[in-house]
RNA sequence: GGCCGGGUGGCGAAGUGGUCCAACGCAGAGGUCUGCAAAACCUUCAUUCGUGGGUUCAAAUCCCACCCCGGCCUCCA
């Protein structure tokens, strides 16, 4: 299986460090408020990734962490951090704040199937980890201590910032936020930053440089090492982590180890959703989260099938239009799975689908050996063909034109097909064979009919209907559609909720 | 300003020198089915790859210039 790798920016041929487990670790979110729909692309990335591994055999141990302590809040309220300043927005204690976001992001990527991973670490559960940690730093004299806090010296470490190809004259100190006195380095940051004297905040611990907070790069570094070793197979993360927060993550690792390796043999990282405004982002407020999608009826799924359709390396386009065609587009493969099931009688291998969600990071050998024994050799010709795709720096958007091939192809028997589908649909995550069309039609918030409502009047359209009363049906129809209710007479649904798209 | 990445049909998006003179999905068009409509299914849909030059037997794919877009420059997936 080959990998882009972000330190060489080049596919490399990829071995595990540990032939029986890949470690992996996620930079996960700030838990300060919804995730938007950039954020979780980064998830369906990494979930990508995972089934990808378990999906060849490989077992992973994955690490998701959770970012709960507050940093900076932005370029305009230097010194307020995120989670202090969402804690005021909503009248609530900060560790309420982040048990709330907590939750909801883990309520997103179950929404979005997206496997959980072996572990999910928080930063608060890791202060005096990352004091011990940080320590460490301070005697192999990579810090240096100023009145806001404890600093990294990055030319402490060799090769500081090889991830980003950005030669340090170029940078611009203080280009988006405010300056440091007294930074001995332009690139040098934060390793536990000094409460304020005049200001407490809710979230500060004591430590050698007094209260404070530990500097936002640390905790990767700490949890990273903690769970999966100061060697260990792939980090990922979104772009926008590429030039700074890895490279300040490698620069504590290569301290702390005093070894020149960055920690991770491969650093890997998504591209942006963007929309016409430029990229999805938190701070310019408005945002578009999964919640907001569902209420609008459009199903988590189909964001995750939209999310697919593009390399994870490729920015992706965001518009409504295309992510509702995303929804269409698995109806119709649902439709055509459940059609495919009515010719086949109920068999044991129907469990593996449901059986998967349960995983945390296991090889889905077994499963898959139930799912495709004895298949005709067109159908492993089909699953050789995904293989190619998925082993390719996981080329899932050509990977998904196999769906419809098998389900369009001549000769396989029903029962072969299904299989085949499962097999695919084990990274794709997808539910191809749990859904019924009927789990995809979801009602928008804002509909004026309730489910009851429609019931009762689709009855009386078909009475209508059988007494050849068309004008009658007609008009009720009318009504359903203005309501946004889609009929499919003699169809199983015979009516669904369309999704509100302006 | 510095650096990185990108511009492919109405939209999203594969493809980075010939075996693809451009996959796939959605939309559109025609058809089958249907009281009608929808759903489903079938067929169809870029002589062209931001613009202008160049290299080559051969370029969307390489080179140069220009235009436009996105990212990073210590909050961000």
């Amino acid at each position: 299986m080959r990998l882009f790798n972000s330190l060489s920016r080049k596919i490399e041929e990829f071995h595990p460090l540990d032939p029986s487990q890949t470690r992996i670790y996620s930079c996960g979110p700030t838990v300060y408020n919804d995730a938007h729909i950039g954020n979780l692309r980064a998830y369906v990335f990494t979930d990508t990734l995972r089934r990808t591994l378990n999906w060849k055999g490989r077992a992973v141990q994955h690490v998701i962490n959770i970012t709960d302590v507050g940093h900076m809040t932005s370029d305009q309220d230097e010194g307020e951090d995120k989670m202090e300043l969402a804690s005021q927005k909503m009248a609530r204690d900060i560790w309420q704040i982040a048990d709330h976001f907590t939750r909801a992001f883990k309520n997103d990527l179950l929404r979005l199937n997206i496997l959980r991973p072996t572990l999910w670490s928080t930063a608060t559960d890791h202060i005096h980890d990352m004091i011990a940690f940080a320590r460490v730093l301070e005697r192999a004299g990579a810090t240096y201590e100023l009145e806001s806090g404890l600093y990294f010296d990055t030319t402490r470490v060799p090769d500081y910032g090889i991830l980003s190809l950005t030669p340090q004259e170029g940078q611009t100190e203080g280009a988006r936020v405010e300056r440091v006195e007294g930074k001995r380095n332009p690139s040098d940051f934060a390793i536990w930053r000094k409460s304020s004297a005049t200001a407490q905040r809710q979230m500060e611990w004591w430590s050698p440089w007094g209260p404070g907070a530990p500097g936002w790069h640390l905790e990767c570094s700490v949890m990273s090492m903690k769970y999966l070793g100061t060697r260990f197979d792939i980090h990922t993360g979104g772009i926008d982590h590429r030039e700074i927060h890895h490279c300040n993550e490698i620069a504590q690792n290569q301290a702390y180890t005093q070894q020149s390796h960055s920690g991770a043999n491969w650093w890997m990282h998504n591209n942006f959703l963007i929309d016409r405004t430029g990229k999805m982002s938190k701070s310019k407020g408005e945002f578009l989260t999964l919640s907001s999608l569902v209420a609008r009826g459009i199903h988590p799924l189909a964001f995750r099938l939209f999310a697919l359709s593009t390399h994870y390396r490729s920015e992706l386009e965001f518009s409504i239009d295309t992510l509702a065609g995303q929804l269409i587009r698995l109806k119709r493969l649902v439709g055509a799975v459940s059609a495919l099931r009515r010719k086949v009688e109920p068999a044991a291998w129907m469990r593996v689908p449901a059986e998967i969600g349960f995983s945390s990071g296991a090889s889905f050998s077994w499963p898959r050996s139930i799912l495709e024994r004895d298949l005709p050799a067109a159908g492993q010709t089909l699953l050789d063909h995904f293989e190619r795709e998925l082993i390719e720096d996981l080329m899932i958007p050509r990977a998904l034109p196999l769906l419809d091939e098998t389900l369009n192809h001549a000769t396989l028997p029903p029962e072969a097909k299904l299989r085949i589908l499962a097999s695919m649909d084990l990274v794709l995550g997808l539910k191809l064979l749990t859904l019924q069309r009927s789990d995809l039609s979801l009602r928008p918030e804002r509909a004026e009919l309730s489910v009851t409502e429609v019931e009762t009047l689709m009855t009386q359209r078909q009475q209508a209907r059988r007494a050849k009363d068309f004008a009658t049906a007609d008009q009720v129809r009318n009504r359903l559609n203005a309501a946004g209710v889609e009929l499919m007479d003699g169809q199983e649904p015979a009516w669904e909720w369309r999704p509100i798209l302006e």
